[in-house]
DNA sequence: TATTGTTATACTCTATAACTATA
DNA sequence: TATAGTTATAGAGTATAACAATA
């Protein structure tokens, strides 16, 4: 996505049903994260990879796991963040066929970046509304993850 | 996306903040509509395409507005879709260079069972908040796209 | 045999730059 | 000149199938 102007849509008349109302609100915080990451030249799906990667090693079948990504397209994936010099293959020493994917210092570091620009523009557009409101809204949003999610995995944005 | 298992994470433990909240529930909602189109052959963004033109007409320039897009990708987005017979292109009336972007009757049919399909499946995951829950959810929802699109275009998702 | 990872291949999606045709 | 659209090109991201090496 390259963002722009005209997002969400739908809010312009009425009270919209819930489905309409989550769906465009996916499609805003997408752009906003697109639009994050873009100013570092990470895509979504590379910042998603840099976040898992903040607080864990893992390897190619279990990142394309948590990504929901088959392993030969992890193998592109990784072989881009590691041309950046932003993660590190190493050999697994329990498993002779298995590699470990590390985050480097550098990619550290921009994944930080990244994830605090990110939570500036989230905040940007949700400082306006009444604290209770914001703690009702995490709450509910919380709620629909653990419905959906239950054992997932953390995937750090901020 | 190829939808799997994992989604969410953050969900496991503690309260989370909002920024997380919001960016994972934007992912897990992604998820969901990616995966519905999936039943369709269809992407994301040629749902997002067909739910546009469910309400209009549009030229190539505007679409590409309207999905943030580049008019050079609505070129191969929109042919791609012409192959399969969902929209046709129709030189404008008013305008020598222009093209008008239309649904077929095939594309209507289809964009319709794609939006019921997402419908069925974001109400599956809010079914069970409690109904004042759901409500508050999808006006705070409301609320953020009124403040971010502002202007925005309607994008039917439903 | 099953699993981890890579390669080969093909397709979708996207942007930039250059172009045509019309306004 | 400016705008609408396409083409050429390049690159990211994805899947399937086939393979090698290890378990």
């Amino acid at each position: 996505m390259t963002l722009e102007s005209d997002p969400s849509g739908l809010a312009s008349d009425g009270p919209p049903n819930t489905v309409d109302a989550l769906v465009q609100l996916s499609f805003l915080i997408h752009r906003i994260v697109s639009a994050a990451g873009a100013e570092h030249d990470l895509s979504v799906i590379q910042i998603r990879l840099l976040g898992i990667l903040r607080d864990r090693q893992a390897g190619m079948v279990e990142l394309g796991r948590h990504l929901g990504l088959d392993k030969s397209s992890m193998t592109g994936l990784v072989g881009r963040a590691e041309k950046r010099g932003l993660v590190e293959r190493t050999p697994s020493p329990y498993d002779g066929r298995a590699v470990l994917v590390t985050l480097t210092p550098d990619g550290r570091r921009l994944a930080g970046r990244c994830a605090d620009e990110i939570g500036r523009r989230v905040n940007a557009l949700t400082d306006e509304l009444p604290a209770d409101g914001r703690a009702r809204l995490t709450q509910l949003a919380a709620s629909l993850l653990a419905r959906a999610g239950g054992s997932g995995t953390p995937e750090r944005t901020s």
